[in-house]
DNA sequence: TAGGCCATCTGGTCCT
DNA sequence: AGGACCAGATGGCCTA
C-alpha cells in the first residue's frame, strides 16, 4: 500500500506540473513516456480502476492501461497460491469463487491500445459536438464572444428562436413585439435571458442597421426607431447586467430583421422570466415541417458551409448567409432564393403553448407560468 | 465555499 | 474485433 500512495503522490505531483500544457491526455503521454508509473500502480490488487482515478485524482490514458494490468492476473494468480495475510498477520481465508483467467501480456496490451485509442475517438467526438453547437450559438440571435452560452442554454435558446421565428412566418406576428422575446426567452435562465434582451437592444443601433441594409438591401431607414436610436447601449430594464455581454453582431441582427429597435416600454422588459424555470421537456407542440423551402446555394466564405439567401426585403429573415451545419441541411427547392421556412406547428401556438405572460404580469409571476 | 459548467475517462451496448 | 454512441463518474475552473 505505501506504494500506491506514493504513486498517488506523484501523478498528483504531475498533474500539477503539467497542468499549465495541457490537460489529460497531455499527462498520459507524459506518464506513459515514463513507463515505470505502471509497476507502482499495478502493484496494488483488486483496486478498481475508476477509485484509483478518484484517488489520484488523475485521469490518464497510461494508468488507465495499468490499473487493467492490476485487476487482471499480474498479482492476483500468485494471491491464489499462497496464504492470504490479513493486516494483523491474521489467515484470511482463500478466496472463493472461480478463478481467473490468465490474460496474456500481448491482450492486456491490445486491451490498452484500444482503450487509447477509444478515449482518443470519444475526445474528437466531443469536440466535433462542441464544434456543432459553436457554429450554432453563432446563429443564434445574441451572439458573443465574451460570455458564451452554456450548452443547455444554446439547446433551450435555438429551440425558442426557431419557435419564435416560425410564429412570426404564420402569424405575421411582428418580431418587434414583446411576444417575440419571450418567446426567445422562454424557459432560460434570467442570465441568459438578460443577455438575449441586451442583445436584441443592442442591434438596434443605426450603426448597425445600416450594415445590415448593406448586407440585404433593406430600405434606408427601414427599422430605426425606438428610444434607443442613436444609442449605442441603453438598458432600461434595470435586470440587465452592467456591459460588455452579449453583443448582436449585423449579421446576428438580421435574424430579426423588421425588429425596429426596442418597443419595450413594459416592466418586465429583459426580464422574460424569472430564475431558471426547469423547463426542459419535449417541445409542447408536435412539429411538422411544411416543406415549403426553396434554397439556391452560394459559395461560402467559410469553406466547407453552404449559405441561404431569404428571398425579399422586408422579409423578416432577411438575406443572410447559414451555414449549413446550422441549419441542418435544407432540402433542396427553387432556384433564386431561399425561404428559410421553420418548421409549422400543427396546432395554434395560442392552443399548443401555455399562453405566455399577460402583459401586465410582473416578471416573478411569469417565471412561475415558464416553471411549469 | 457551494454550485454550475465543462472536459475527460470509462464501461456498456449496439451495429457493421 | 472495432467503431459509434451513450451515460455515469470524476476533477478542474469559475463565479456568486
Amino acid at each position: 500500500m505505501p506504494r500506491i500512495n506514493c504513486a498517488t503522490a506523484t501523478l498528483k505531483k504531475i498533474t500539477m506540473m503539467t497542468k499549465p500544457f495541457g490537460k489529460a491526455g497531455d499527462v498520459s503521454e507524459l506518464v506513459s513516456s515514463l513507463g515505470w508509473l505502471d509497476d507502482d500502480v499495478s502493484s496494488v490488487d483488486g483496486e478498481d480502476s475508476s477509485d484509483m482515478r478518484g484517488r489520484c485524482g488523475l485521469t490518464t490514458d497510461g494508468l488507465e492501461g495499468s490499473t487493467e494490468l492490476c485487476s487482471d492476473d499480474m498479482e492476483e494468480d500468485e494471491e491464489d497460491d499462497q496464504e492470504m495475510i490479513g493486516p494483523n498477520g491474521e489467515e484470511l481465508p482463500k478466496r472463493r469463487g472461480p478463478k481467473r483467467k490468465k490474460v496474456p501480456k500481448v491482450r492486456q496490451e491490445r486491451v490498452r491500445v484500444r482503450r487509447v485509442k477509444a478515449n482518443a475517438r470519444e475526445r474528437s467526438r466531443m469536440h466535433g459536438l462542441n464544434d456543432a453547437l459553436d457554429n450554432l450559438r453563432r446563429v443564434m440571435p445574441c451572439y458573443s464572444k465574451t460570455q458564451k452560452l452554456s450548452k443547455i442554454e444554446t439547446l433551450r435558446l435555438a429551440r425558442n428562436y426557431i419557435w419564435a421565428l416560425s410564429e412570426v412566418l404564420d402569424s405575421g406576428r411582428s418580431p418587434e413585439s414583446l411576444g417575440f422575446m419571450e418567446m426567445l426567452c422562454k424557459g432560460l435562465s434570467q442570465p441568459t435571458s438578460n443577455l438575449v434582451a441586451g442583445c436584441l437592444q443592442l442591434g438596434a443601433t443605426p450603426m448597425m442597421l445600416n450594415q445590415m441594409e448593406d448586407k440585404c438591401g433593406g430600405v434606408p431607414g427601414a427599422g430605426v426607431g425606438g428610444p434607443q436610436a442613436g444609442h449605442h447601449l441603453s438598458f432600461p430594464s434595470p435586470g440587465l447586467p452592467s456591459p460588455p455581454y452579449g453583443s448582436l453582431e449585423a449579421s446576428h441582427l438580421l435574424h430579426v430583421k423588421g425588429f425596429k429597435g426596442p418597443s419595450y416600454d413594459h416592466p418586465s422588459s429583459g426580464e422574460c422570466s424569472g430564475g431558471s424555470p426547469p423547463y426542459d421537456g419535449p417541445l409542447t407542440p408536435p412539429l411538422s415541417i411544411s416543406g415549403q423551402f426553396s434554397l439556391k446555394q452560394e459559395p461560402s466564405p467559410i469553406e466547407g458551409e453552404r449559405t441561404y439567401t431569404a428571398p425579399h426585403a422586408g422579409h423578416y429573415l432577411s438575406s443572410h448567409h447559414y451555414p449549413a451545419s446550422a441549419m441542418g441541411g435544407l432540402p433542396g427547392g427553387q432556384a433564386g432564393h431561399v425561404l428559410f421556412r421553420p418548421p409549422r406547428y400543427e396546432l395554434p401556438l395560442e392552443m399548443a403553448f401555455d399562453s405566455f405572460a399577460p402583459s401586465h404580469m410582473v416578471p416573478s409571476q411569469m417565471g412561475a407560468i415558464y416553471s411549469e
